[in-house]
DNA sequence: TCAAAAGTGTTTCGCGTACACCCATGA
DNA sequence: TCATGGGTGTACGCGAAACACTTTTGA
C-alpha cells in the first residue's frame, strides 16, 4: 500500500528510502550546589550493543508517541523529580552511528533525537530497579560512553551554559526559596570560576527586580545569615522572550 | 533477524516501536539587498499529500545518506549556488503531523528534520525543471504552506535573526567585496528597521578590525562613492567561538 | 547649487568591572 | 575577638545611543 502510493506519486520510488528507528537520548544535568559539582545522569546498558557500558538514558520511540513524550517517559523511568526544564537538543543521524545498523540485513537506520534536561538536584530521586546501574557522574569525570553519547553531552553542556546566561532556567532548578549565594554557586559551577564578581552579580540581579526578598534569614554555619529570595514569575514576565544576560 | 535480536535483548520487544521515514525540510533564506526583501525558497508540491500547494524544498532520507547530505541534495536540486551557510534547525516528530501516516496501515511515522540555510542572493540560480514551480517568496507574504512548514519557517526566521546578531553569517552571503551600506541594508532587512543607527553600526564594526578597506570606491547613483570592504577571515579568527554582538 | 549618500565626530548616560569596606553570626 | 560569609558603596572606563556635521558625488 505504502509502496504503491510512493510509486505512483514520485519518480524517486526506486531510490530506496531508508527505514528508521528513532531513539531519544536524554542529556540530564543537575547541579549539586552543596558540593559545587555539575552532574549528569548515566545508566549502565543492560543489552547489546555496548552491554555493560555507561550511556545516556535512552529509549526508542513507540507507536503513537511523540518525541517529547518519549523523552519524558525515559526520564520518568529513571528519576522522580518535580522541577525540571526540558528541551530538544540536536538530531544525530549519520549512517553507521549505531552498530545495530550493520547487523541488520534490512538496512534499518538508527536516528537519535537528543533532549536536554536540567533537574533540581534536591528532589531528584533516582529509581534503582535493583538490576540496572544508574548514577550521577560529575561532568568532568565522565567514563567512555556508549554510541556517540560523549559528543551529545559535550553539545548539551554548551547548551546548558547558554541557557543559564540568557534565560531563567536557574530558577527551575533551585528550591522555591534560595539565597543569592546559592544562585551564585549555581552559576559558578556551571560557567566556571571567573564569570563574574559576586557583588556585581548580586546587584545586577537585584536591579532587574524579579527576585523578591522574603526577609527570612537563614544561617549556614559561620557568617552573617543570608536572606532567602523567591523568583517572581510575574515580575519577570516583561523580560520574557527578550534577550537578557544574567552572567 | 531484527526482531529476534530485539526480542532477546530487550524486555520492551512487545511494546511496538514505531517505524519511521525521515524527511528533511529546508528553510532556505536569502536577502535581496537591492529591494530590501527577506526571501524564502518555496516549491510547488508535485505529489500527494498537499498536491499543488507551496512547501519547503524537502526530501526523504535515502539509504546510506546522512541527514546533512540529504539536505544538501535537495538544495542542489533546486538551486545553483556557491556561497551558503547551512545548519540543522529542529526536529518535528509528533504523530499525525503528516497525513500519510493515517493512510498507512503499517503505522509508519514521518519525522521531519529541518535545516536552515542562508544563500547569497546574487549568485543563487533557481533550477526550473519546466514542470515544478519554484520561487522566492518574501517572508512577510507567505501563502499557506503544506504540512507544518509555516511553523518551521517561523522557527527558522528566529534562528536567522540570532545568527545574524551573534555570528558572521552575513559575510557568507554578501559578495566578496561590499560596501558598509550593503552590510547595513542586510541587517536592516532581516532584523527590522530600528535595530541600530547607521553611524554607530559602522564604527562598531570597523573598530572590531576584521573588515578590510580595499580603498576601491564604487558609486551607485547620486551621493558620495562608498568604499568597498572585504571580510578578513584571519583577523576574525580571534573572535571565533566568542560571544560577539554585531547588532 | 542642491539633494543624496557616505563618512566623521561629539556628547550623554548607563553599565560592567574591580575593588574597598561594613555587618552579623558561630566558634 | 576573630574568622567567615553576607551585603553595601564607590570610582573608573568603555560602549551604546542619539544626533550634528562634513565630504563627495550626480543631476
Amino acid at each position: 500500500m505504502r509502496r504503491t502510493y510512493k510509486k505512483t506519486a514520485s519518480p524517486l520510488a526506486g531510490e530506496s528510502l531508508a527505514d528508521f528507528r528513532v531513539g531519544v537520548d536524554n542529556a540530564i544535568f543537575s547541579v549539586d550546589t552543596a558540593q559545587n559539582r555539575l552532574l549528569v545522569l548515566l545508566v549502565m546498558r543492560q543489552e547489546e550493543p555496548f552491554l555493560g557500558q555507561w550511556s545516556l538514558p535512552a529509549t526508542l520511540v513507540r507507536q503513537g508517541e511523540s518525541l517529547e513524550d518519549a523523552s519524558y517517559r525515559i526520564l520518568a523511568e529513571k528519576i522522580r523529580v518535580r522541577n525540571l526544564y526540558l528541551e530538544q537538543l540536536y538530531t544525530f543521524g549519520g549512517p553507521d552511528r549505531d552498530p545495530r545498523e550493520a547487523e541488520d540485513s534490512y538496512g534499518v537506520r538508527y536516528l537519535s533525537v537528543s533532549y536536554f534536561a536540567l533537574v533540581r538536584f534536591a528532589d531528584a530521586e533516582l529509581i534503582a530497579d535493583g538490576v540496572s546501574g544508574i548514577a550521577w557522574y560529575p561532568l568532568d569525570q565522565l567514563p567512555q560512553l556508549a554510541f556517540d553519547h560523549n559528543k551529545i553531552l559535550e553539545y548539551g553542556h554548551g547548551r546548558l551554559k547558554n541557557k543559564l546566561e540568557y534565560s531563567p532556567v536557574a530558577f527551575d532548578v533551585l528550591p522555591e526559596v534560595f539565597t543569592l549565594s546559592d544562585l551564585y554557586q549555581l552559576y559558578t559551577t556551571v560557567l566556571g570560576e571567573n564569570f563574574s564578581d559576586y557583588s556585581n552579580f548580586r546587584s545586577r540581579l537585584l536591579k532587574l527586580g524579579f527576585l523578591a526578598d522574603t526577609k527570612v534569614k537563614v544561617s549556614r554555619g559561620a557568617g552573617r545569615p543570608a536572606s532567602l529570595y523567591r523568583f517572581d514569575a510575574e515580575a519577570f514576565a516583561p523580560f520574557k522572550d527578550k534577550p537578557l544576560v544574567f552572567i
